[in-house]
DNA sequence: CTACATTGTTAGGGCGTTCTAACAATCGAG
DNA sequence: CTCGATTGTTAGAACGCCCTAACAATGTAG
């Protein structure tokens, strides 16, 4: 199995592909934090080991055996979160870091037994889809609250890359997951969004936040 | 905090010295399946952090602060291995290998909510103590089996060097912890024993196996 | 099309952890 | 007390992963 290492280099190139489509070697330097020699050296270690297809200059580019490989520890990471939140009561603020660590335990049997206990998910607390046990990664159907319309009835189904402090932004909001959003009005100057929380409070949202929540258009 | 490699050398220290008293380089070098040089340039580098006293061919020593952090480490394999059997279903047969590498984790507030959930255990499932969150372990008042004597009545608290394949023999013969043993006979010739179980049946154990089962003698 | 900013690469080194080979100290049996 | 077995040590090298400094390629604005 991978090491600790070689999996954080799977997960980063894993997101940033989702995110960005192509993923260059300065990306994977800022998003681990770590000198783009580094990532460099590391590059042509993982092309070695036949998750990555590499050639100077060119982005990088996972191949299935390193896709696969990447959405089985974002599996583990996800699956963590949700054990964290239902099975120990943490908050849905609290479960990342915890998860960043315990994704690297090589106890296949482990991940298995929190995936029964918490009734085989498909997102996670944050509404990201749990890769299967093949690897395979269940698209959502949502699209960002920002590029919705005036006069449209959304549901939050998920969040694009959610931080601590988003989390925060949205507990203080009393917003979760599956709540409702009429939206009333959208502001020209600043992409601002007023909508009304589930049937009942008026809330403005800035452009920031709009474009961190994913939403799904309601019937 | 200490990396994962030194995490082992830690537990394996604290293990070997409440066992055998004096650790010597081949102790640990035969325990951790790693070279005899190893050992010794990591007992240099635990010195210098203060873990360890080391000299030159003398036994080694954990300081307060080895002890101290080898039972927090003992800590978090025994309470991960409880909250396994307690929690999440595993058999006391399957936890070691999985608590060997949740150990590991940094993340206080995890196994702080493990403790809770399982009601702040003082034993694990194999009735080995579990140290508190200062490092201090509370000796369990217990002997070996082998030690009694024809006559006496004792109930079993714990195990010493618990192995899969002594698991294995206690699941089969339906042999738990708490379970009673009336002593019946001590076969002079290889030291097995004839005892009741659990008031009901009668089994004779080797030395072998009387020598890891850990009992407290009845009132 | 040239010049500069960005991005990527090479070279060379460091730390942690491991190894093997060779040698030195210690301990116990005769 | 000496010899041989055991145990411990040194030296020297490897591998994984990280770094900085210097340089090369790429892409973009003027």
């Amino acid at each position: 199995m991978a090491s600790h290492t070689v999996e954080n280099y799977l997960k980063a190139l894993f997101a940033l592909a989702n995110e960005a489509g192509e993923v260059g070697i300065s990306d994977l330097s800022d998003h681990l934090a770590v000198s783009k020699p580094s990532v460099n050296s590391m590059a042509k270690a993982l092309q070695q080991d036949g998750f990555l297809k590499y050639e100077k200059y060119r982005p990088l580019k996972l191949t299935a055996k390193g896709k696969k490989a990447a959405a089985l520890v974002v599996r583990k990471h996800r699956l963590t979160e949700m054990f964290l939140v239902e099975q120990m009561g943490f908050g849905w603020d609290e479960v990342h870091d915890i998860a960043e660590q315990v994704e690297h335990v090589k106890a296949p049997a482990f991940f298995d037994r929190m995936d029964e206990l918490v009734g085989f998910p498909t997102v996670d607390p944050h509404g990201s889809p749990i890769p299967d046990a093949q690897g395979n990664v269940l698209e959502i159907d949502c699209v960002k609250l920002s590029e919705c319309a005036v006069g449209e009835k959304v549901s939050l189904v998920g969040l694009s890359q959610s931080s601590k402090s988003l989390l925060a932004f949205l507990d203080s909001h009393g917003i979760a997951l599956g709540h409702t959003f009429d939206i009333r009005a959208v502001e020209p100057f600043d992409g601002s969004m007023t909508v009304v929380h589930q049937g009942a409070s008026d809330q403005t949202f800035s452009l920031k936040v709009c474009e961190r929540l994913l939403v799904k258009k309601e019937a």
